[in-house]
DNA sequence: CCGAATATTTGACACGGTGTCAATAATTTG
DNA sequence: CAAATTATTGACACCGTGTCAAATATTCGG
């Protein structure tokens, strides 16, 4: 067999900066192929499709992130480790000059806009399971900080309306490009979950 | 001059529909054109672009949504109001067979995606736009509600975070399409804001 | 009532993007 | 070294956006 004259994990590093910077939709595979020094035919060869490619550089990116979060919900008190949370998060969106964004949720809109026509299927479903796997993490980390006093409500649900602040987070700073916005929704999200106190 | 032979409104109106139905990239001029009834060049002569077409059919259809969100806001205590508020939003997004998403939130992600190109600045805009209304009228809400005693945080950070959580459920109804637990959400979210007793 | 002015409609065209396919080229294995 | 297999290449079809000139319909002034 004759062998591939790229490697498959920096095309998929290549794709996805420029699906992150650009947009899905505002990416075409000649560009790709330009950046990464190849042919367009290529990228269907080993690929298959634009949103074939686009969604296995996105489970790429994805695992990378889900243990950046783990790290950050892993050390400290319980407001340090959601204020890690939140700043990661934050910092993920505005990140790259101009900021490029969240780089889990543009994709999922773009995608999630046409349905029904099996590959945003998958996509929904792929960025399904990576918020349910964040969610899993922040309830865990709760229900931790529960049995060490430092919480006490329903693990569960705050930590799905944490998740869900942080999609909010995502698009509104589409809207308004404006830092310490995020971050004071953040901080108050924090205190409300946690208690204005601080316990 | 020669009058147009087609209604403004009507196709703003046709436009929506089709664009909170498919996706702003799902659908193409002539899919409008055809459902309009006339040709693709007569919506390009009057109104530009596709997505100046989008702008405006946005546009008309969010003024219409601000009346009804003011209308949820207006009668009854503050958890009533607030309540009428995330139905109406929820009910929003689920509505339509398939449920069409979030109609403000959609556009914005889809066309957000590619900046810098001067008419998605527009649409950035447009959405920014309904997004601080919308909050200033959960604000005054609340600043109501604390006067009679029914609320005694910050009103504009409570509706800031309000708002935010309004987005993430956006997001997350196209990621999980489990309309409950979109309510759980909004129900805890209120319990929250408020205080869990209802005061 | 007629013609000039003006805006709309229409259809052809250019361009770029996705995706397919057959032909070609480069390895590995027998 | 030859056969088999896979990757690459370039041409092609198709669709969508957007532009333009020609044709058409209406209004207004004389």
């Amino acid at each position: 067999m004759r062998p591939r004259e790229f490697d498959h994990d920096d095309v998929l590093r290549i794709a996805f900066d420029q699906f992150w910077r650009n947009g899905v939709r505002g990416t075409s595979l000649s560009d790709i192929a330009r950046d990464a020094g190849l042919q367009r035919g290529s990228l269907y060869n080993a690929f298959g499709s634009k949103e074939a490619l686009f969604l296995e550089a996105y489970e790429r990116y994805a695992a990378d992130y889900l243990l950046a979060l783990q790290k950050a919900l892993g050390a400290g008190s319980l407001r340090k480790r959601l204020t890690a949370f939140f700043d990661l998060t934050i910092m993920n969106f505005r990140s790259g000059t101009p900021p490029r964004g969240c780089p889990t949720t543009r994709g999922l809109m773009e995608l999630g806009a046409a349905e029904g026509e099996g590959l945003d299927e998958d996509a929904r479903k792929a960025f399904a399971g990576l918020m349910a796997r964040i969610t899993a993490l922040v309830r865990d980390t709760l229900s931790a900080g529960a049995a060490r006093g430092e919480f006490g409500g329903d693990p569960a649900a705050a930590a799905l309306h944490i998740v869900t602040m942080t999609r909010g987070l995502a698009v509104l700073e589409r809207a308004f490009d404006d830092e310490p916005q995020l971050r004071k929704i953040a901080a108050h999200t924090i205190d409300l979950v946690l208690g204005k106190s601080g316990r």
